[in-house]
This record gives C-alpha cells, sequence and structure tokens, in this order.
DNA sequence: GGTCAGATGGACT
DNA sequence: GTCCATCTGACCG
C-alpha cells in the first residue's frame, strides 16, 4: 500500500491505524528532522463534532479540508501549531492530527529546537511540541502537498508497517465539551509501548 | 501525581 | 469587541 492510495480511502480511521510507524521528513531551516510517527487521532467531519469541519463549516482555516489528500492542515492554538493531513475522496473533509513520534533523523537539530539536552519522551511528543521539534513555526505550510517528495514537509514510507496489534486505540485528547459524544470515539492510535505518547 | 496561567489567531456578534 | 481553542511548561505536592 502507497501512502497516495492509504490517504485516499475513505475512512480516516483506518488510515490513521496505517500511519503508524510511517516517516514525517522536515527541511526546515535546511536541516533534516524526522520522526517517525507514534500517535496520531482521526477527525471524521463533518459529522464528527470535533472537527474543525463539522457540520461542513468551511471557512478560511478550514478552506484545505477539502483540498486533495495528503495536503497539510497547519492550525494554530494558543501559541503552538498543529499539524494534520487531509485524507479521504476530494470533498470529504477528514483529517488526521499527528500528535507525537519517536525522533528518527536529525537528533541533535531537535534537540536543539526543544532546548534539551536528552533523548526523552517531552523531546517529540505532544502536538505542539512535535511540530517545533520539526522546526515548523508558522502556517507556510497550510495547504502544501505531504506526497511531494520536493515538498519541506513531508509523509515517507521508510519501515516495515507496524502489525496490527502493535497498535492500540483510546479516546482522543483534549477536545471541547461541544463535541459530545464524539469525544468518546476510539480515534487515538498509539504504538504500543513506545514511550513517545502522550499520557492519558 | 495534579493544578493552573500564559498567550494569540480565528470565528462570530 | 468578545469568546474560545485538537496545548505546554512551570509549579506544588
Amino acid at each position: 500500500m502507497d501512502l497516495t492510495s492509504l490517504l485516499a480511502q475513505s475512512d480516516p480511521v483506518a488510515i490513521a491505524r496505517q500511519l503508524i510507524g510511517v516517516e514525517l521528513i522536515s527541511e526546515a531551516d535546511g536541516q533534516e528532522t524526522s520522526v517517525l510517527l507514534t500517535e496520531v487521532e482521526a477527525y471524521y467531519a463533518p459529522h464528527d463534532l470535533a472537527s474543525h469541519a463539522r457540520n461542513n463549516t468551511r471557512t478560511a482555516r478550514t478552506e484545505v479540508f477539502w483540498a486533495a489528500p495528503g495536503s497539510c492542515y497547519i492550525y494554530t492554538i494558543h501559541t503552538h501549531m498543529m499539524l494534520n493531513v487531509v485524507t479521504g475522496p476530494v470533498g470529504t473533509p477528514h483529517a488526521i492530527l499527528f500528535r507525537a513520534g519517536a525522533p528518527h533523523r536529525g537528533l541533535e537539530t531537535i534537540k536543539a529546537r526543544r532546548k534539551m539536552t536528552k533523548l526523552k519522551r517531552q523531546l517529540t511528543t505532544g502536538p505542539g511540541v512535535l511540530a517545533k521539534a520539526l522546526g515548523i513555526k508558522d502556517k507556510t505550510l497550510y495547504g502544501s502537498d505531504l506526497l511531494d517528495p520536493e515538498n519541506p514537509l513531508r509523509l515517507e514510507v521508510t519501515t516495515p508497517p507496524v502489525t496490527k496489534d502493535g497498535i492500540v486505540a483510546t479516546k482522543r485528547i483534549g477536545l471541547g465539551v461541544k463535541a459530545g459524544e464524539w469525544a468518546e470515539k476510539p480515534w487515538r492510535f498509539h504504538l504500543k509501548g513506545s514511550p513517545f505518547v502522550t499520557p492519558g
């Protein structure tokens, strides 16, 4: 299964599972850094009230949800950048949030960006932290193609797929009250046994 | 382990 | 202008 076909599938929950272990590579600041994804969450709008594209809410911020699968959705919360990839056929507002990864390439650069000296969980765990580790500090790459080998931020399959029983499904994190029952969906996936996973 | 303030873009009145 | 958010780091025990 190549990523282009995977991300074009119609079920973001099934896709999210298969993104665990995929490499997310950044060339920000002329430095190559990457992580192997250890934690992601699926967002299944328009029905999913936890998604920014709930009820087909289409604004300048959410416009990219309707673009091609593989497009990058970046938004800010407080002072942090959140990285997502759009999935599904064009016109279905689905996305998957990257929440954590295990450092893979450019460990020294990652540690410098995080102002940390040791390899530990907090280095690349948490969506805002992950973006910072990869040097993503603004929305420049909003709408760019994460499947394009020329894009400074991209996804690549570089390691064998993680087996099904190596992945754990739990509830999503940090959703507001208006998500209601959708907050209960087990649409957060993480690599079993990995230290690079958010608590909860 | 738990609690809590910071800090800012974006949606909506 | 107001309200809120897919959060983090610091602080306290």
